[in-house]
DNA sequence: ATGCATGAGGG
DNA sequence: CCTCATGCATA
């Protein structure tokens, strides 16, 4: 159908879309029971012991990839971000009010983005994402088993032999709690050696790559330290770190009887850093990279702390209604050209614009709605979730990917 | 829970 | 233009 083509973003009051004002009592953000039945009853804090009756384990299981460097994990990177300002929450007063949201949003821009190497040569083809799957938690004392990412935090210089003298680590709550419900889905190595040269599969033009900028694929690290778990300061994590934290914090949450929209918001209260319901979800879903991981786990972690003492206290309800920003509709693109993106997604993930342009005619759509969609798919591939594409089974384009990635179907 | 979108920052 | 972090709007 045709998606309001020629609409400009109608500054206010579009009529098709009123924007609804919340009422923070229901929050009802997630009210999704259409698709699973997980949806628990936290309408309000005092009832929380209430629900506590489930615990509702998801099984997100992305890999527990250590995946070395190789083109399409990122979470290789072992980007030893270290900033985490706090700058203070600047709020306009009384002149506009419809930047709201952007005061948190300032903060973390300006991380240490990788620069792609200057490399012209153009062309791409897929690279197969293999994220090596590890032997999941089972860290074996003494030895870094395959952790060669964390080489990071070596330079502090602890470089003691792990052989018997390590320093363990105090970590406050990473595995007790939960009702024995840690079952890991660990994935034995079923990891593929494949291409022997580590960077870049052609970055069409633009550089390709950013995160994995350790290539070391063949070079063991040294044998200084094995993994830390999480120490509730900062410290590079491991992705079993992340992951750990996410599923305990996603149990933590609920049993508190919040919601991912309210955590969000308590941050930006507490922290001045406010986040969506959204980027909640996808911290509890692993579906950030992985430096992002690192980046809102420190903030996470206090605000467990923080609402574990505060638990019998009612919050204040901060609600801020801001709301106003002209953008545009959502385009719904329909299943059929979805298919043909993908298909075109396959043949080259990186269009050049002249292709953009091709494919969105023929595709009838805009053209920055071809580009965008190309920019978001190539953002999913990095991440370690499973692209929920096909299933086993059949493919949707008769197109047999020449990728395939161990994909864990999400839940 | 996710799809499409915005924007900063870097070329 | 791209990547990357994030989020509104939606299914």
């Amino acid at each position: 159908m045709a998606t309001a083509t020629s609409n400009h973003y109608s500054v206010l009051a579009t009529p098709s879309s009123a924007p609804p004002p919340h009422s923070e009592s229901g929050s009802m953000q997630q009210a999704a029971a259409y698709r699973d039945a997980h949806t628990l009853l936290q309408n309000d804090y005092s009832t929380l012991t209430g629900v506590a009756g489930h615990p509702l384990s998801h099984a997100h299981q992305w890999i527990t990839a250590l995946s070395h460097g190789d083109t399409g994990a990122p979470w290789t990177t072992s980007s030893p971000l270290g900033e985490q300002d706090v700058k203070p929450v600047l709020l306009h007063d009384s002149s506009d009010r419809e930047e709201l949201q952007n005061s948190a949003s300032l903060q973390q821009q300006q991380q240490q983005q990788q620069q792609r190497h200057p490399h012209l040569a153009h062309q791409a083809h897929h690279e197969v994402r293999a994220w090596r799957t590890s032997t999941a938690t089972t860290h074996i004392p003494g030895m870094a088993t395959s952790e060669g990412q964390n080489l990071v935090y070596s330079q502090s210089g602890f470089a003691l032999m792990p052989g018997g003298g390590e320093q363990q680590q105090q970590q406050q709550q990473q595995q007790q709690q939960s009702g024995g419900m840690h079952h890991h889905p660990l994935r034995e190595d079923d990891h593929h050696s494949h291409s022997p040269h580590l960077s870049e599969h052609g970055g069409g033009g633009s550089g390709p790559h950013q995160q994995q900028s350790l290539g070391h694929l063949g070079h063991q690290q040294h044998g200084g330290q094995q993994h830390q778990q999480d120490h509730s300061d900062e410290d590079t994590p491991t992705s079993d770190d992340l992951e750990q934290f996410a599923k305990q914090f996603k149990q933590r949450r609920i049993k508190l009887g919040f919601t991912q929209a309210d955590v969000g918001l308590a941050l930006g209260t507490l922290y001045g850093n406010v986040f969506s319901q959204t980027t909640i979800c996808r911290f509890e879903a692993l579906q950030l990279s992985f430096k992002n991981m690192c980046k809102l786990k420190p903030l996470l972690n206090k605000w467990l702390e923080e609402a574990d003492s505060t638990s019998g206290s009612p919050t204040s309800l901060d609600k801020i209604a801001a709301q106003g920003r002209k953008r545009k509709k959502r385009t719904s693109i329909e299943v059929g050209v979805k298919g043909a993106l993908e298909s075109h997604f396959l043949k080259c993930p990186k269009p050049g614009a002249a292709e953009i342009n091709s494919i969105a005619d023929s595709l009838q759509l805009e053209k920055e709605v071809v580009r965008v969609w190309f920019c978001n798919r190539r953002q999913k591939e990095k991440r370690m979730t499973p692209i929920g594409g096909q299933m086993p089974g059949e493919d949707m384009y008769g197109d047999t990917p020449p990728h395939h990635g161990g994909q864990t179907p999400v839940q």
